[in-house]
DNA sequence: AAGTTGGGCAACCGCACCGTA
DNA sequence: ATACGGTGCGGTTGCCCAACT
């Protein structure tokens, strides 16, 4: 048997919370697996994991989603699809669990996105492995190459803004985006052009632009 | 009032990647 | 080269609760 089994699952208790978050101020954040051991919490280290990032992390927000959070997910998700942590990354305070269910949950809803219907029983899971198997995957050091996107970027940049759409550079970059290149950080921002930046947050953004 | 249904969200699962010994 | 532990990710499940019958 494995001893995973033999840890407690589903909600949290307050007083799980309580000494998670205080094996995280004393000791910081990593090393999950070893929480069980020296806390005597019964929780797994990828429970705890999950349990910090999503709600006792600081950093989060817990608050109802702001519209101007919603368009900033929409123009997001156009861009990324369904690369959650890529779009709660660029969303402050937001983790990828919060994205994927208010994604799911409402902006679906509100777009009149079609959704497959949550299968309620069990035997619902065989398309799991297969489509966990099958996606693709992707993560911030596979195939970097800024100079790629920089050069990408600056040619989307250099058309005339009234020959190129905000839409078609977002292609250009979905396919970038698909072709696993970085989704920028704020170091990287400055490679976009203005329009695509307008384009993603909804207003321009006061950056210099370097190869303008 | 009791039972049923469906939405919302927290948490789990399985897989992939990374660093290191 | 490879085995292994730790971590990250997206899809899916299951619980809770309000709305409905």
């Amino acid at each position: 048997m494995k001893a995973e089994n033999e840890h407690k699952k589903g909600l949290w208790t307050r007083e799980e919370d309580r000494i998670l978050l205080e094996y995280v101020r004393v000791h910081g954040r990593g090393q999950w697996n070893r929480i069980p051991k020296v806390t005597g919490l019964n929780r797994c280290g990828k429970s705890c994991r999950l349990r910090w990032l999503n709600h006792l992390s600081p950093n989060v927000k817990h608050e109802d989603f702001s519209e101007e959070e919603e368009e900033l997910i929409i123009r997001l998700h156009k861009l990324l699809g369904n690369r959650w942590s890529l779009i709660a990354g660029r969303v402050p305070g937001r983790t990828d669990n919060q994205v994927k269910n208010h994604w799911n949950t409402h902006l679906c809803k509100k777009l009149g996105i079609n959704r497959i219907k949550k299968q309620k029983k069990k035997g619902a899971s065989s398309s799991k492995t297969e489509s966990s198997r099958v996606r693709g995957r992707y993560k911030l050091t596979d195939n970097l190459n800024i100079e790629h996107l920089q050069n990408s970027t600056k040619m989307a940049a250099d058309q005339d803004p009234a020959e190129k759409s905000n839409e078609d550079q977002a292609d250009s970059m979905s396919y970038l985006c698909n072709e696993s290149l970085l989704f920028p950080t704020d170091d990287h921002l400055s490679l976009y052009s203005p329009g695509l930046i307008e384009f993603l947050y909804g207003h321009p953004l006061d950056i210099i632009w370097p190869h303008n």
